[in-house]
DNA sequence: CTGGATAACTCGTCCTTACCAGTTATCTGT
DNA sequence: ACAGATAACTGGTAAGGACGAGTTATCCAG
């Protein structure tokens, strides 16, 4: 099964004989591959090579090891659809939060934890809020579950100027989230913008998130402006990326 | 320096160490780290625990190792920031291609290479670009370069009736792009829709954008409408994930 | 001074061996 | 019949050895 001097080494051919195996649907997803004893007699190598295999297809994010059980090829998991839409104010009237009115519409059971605190503004917070670096400024920092199995992240900043005295300084900040709070003390929303990256989690986002290891998260830094021309959040959203896609419209002119 | 009785593994605890080397400043952006040799007695471990852990490292995206030279903290890359604006009629009308309009505003040599063929859609391009399955579609394949180094793939596909007898038949299309001249055969864009995900690349996206392990890949697929509501464009994009981000701008309603 | 061989480094691959740590099915005593 | 111990699986961690292959500095011959 292996061939020894065709330059290719050795775990490779075996990741990519496992890799041909799922694609061809002979092992599908859910499903068990063998153990790593069973292959290291049924490809002539030494365990350290199959774990090496099997390593690869781990950071390509195609298997995944359960210490005990064995390893399984990964199913393909629910996707939430984040159009722009969840921005609109229509639909800040129908949800209790942006948030869990989309995982709502995909039939998931979502719930979220959250923390306020209190910080004075790193340069960038600052800059974008136009406000002086070191100003006091509300953070609302929350873990967002589906079918509790966390899946987003999401920090958002406001300076406190805007936010003392109302509920969102609460933990729940009551109908229509955030949004509706300031729109309600008169600050009218004109546009965001949100700026989409990519990228491996760091460790603390890994252990939060509960990531698999080969499974990137989806950065989202969103900015919202009001009529005024006044940024008043930046909210930084980190996701994992195989549970999202996020749609945006764009006019042609 | 590693405590064996923690609980927490030896080659974890190493990769621990050498990140929080890296945060601290220690080592920076290109600076080589200690060979596997001096961490074996650094560290008193072994070498294949010394591989782990720089394994490790490498799967987070924080080091990359060059066989023969060394393992470097990895440099962060300089990011294109590609704005919506990318696709309004004014940036066209100055630019021969949003690609290549992008990359020069940054102060990058921007080249790529296309490859035009024709196949019959398959069923998820003909449902969009809403024509029989099996209907001829002109596609161009890309590879898009910055400084010669491959940074995007972008496959589009659109009805070959629209496409025979112009310009978008040619691997180069002329000025202004594919865009520019379905515009001039009198298909005027209404707008545009993108839908971003991220995910680790396949070994074909590894080769061809040669990747370094632990890299991710965001996937953009834009769709393109006319006044007349219909699609006439399915592009498949694949970037390299830390070398964009992607800016969109929202409008509030 | 120059050019090329070489030695000494680097990481990459692969093996054998051993034990630890979760999971699960089976077996056994009550 | 049930509960609990246990045996037999699973992957996870770690050691040590050997050799291959790419890179680079050095040194010597011309």
């Amino acid at each position: 099964m292996i061939n020894r001097y065709s330059g290719v080494p050795a775990y490779r051919q075996v990741a990519d004989d496992i890799r041909a195996r799922i694609n061809s649907g002979e092992y599908g997803p859910g499903d068990k591959l063998p153990s790593e004893r069973e292959m290291v007699d049924a490809y002539g190598v030494s365990r350290p090579t199959v774990r090496d295999a099997i390593g690869l297809l781990r950071s390509q994010g195609i298997v995944t090891a359960e210490h005990g059980k064995g390893v399984f090829v990964r199913r393909l998991p629910p996707v939430t659809r984040l159009s722009t839409e969840r921005l609109s104010r229509a639909s800040r009237e129908a949800n209790q939060a942006a948030f869990l009115g989309d995982a709502a519409t995909g039939g998931f059971k979502a719930t979220s934890a959250t923390r306020v605190y209190f910080e004075p503004a790193v340069a960038r917070i600052a800059d974008v809020l136009g406000v002086e670096p070191g100003t006091e400024v509300c953070v609302r920092d929350r873990v967002m579950n589906r079918n509790d199995m966390p899946v987003q992240l999401a920090v958002s900043r406001l300076p406190r100027s805007l936010t003392t005295g109302t509920a969102i300084e609460q933990e729940n900040p009551g109908p229509g989230g955030v949004y509706a709070r300031l729109e309600e003390a008169g600050h009218r929303f004109a546009h965001f913008t949100e700026t989409v990256s990519a990228r491996m989690p760091t460790p603390d986002e890994t252990s939060a998130l509960r990531l698999a290891t080969g499974t990137p998260v989806i950065t989202v830094t969103r900015v919202a402006y009001t009529t005024t021309g006044a940024a008043v959040e930046v909210n930084d959203m980190v996701m994992v990326a195989d549970r999202f896609e996020l749609v945006y419209e764009i006019p042609a002119d």
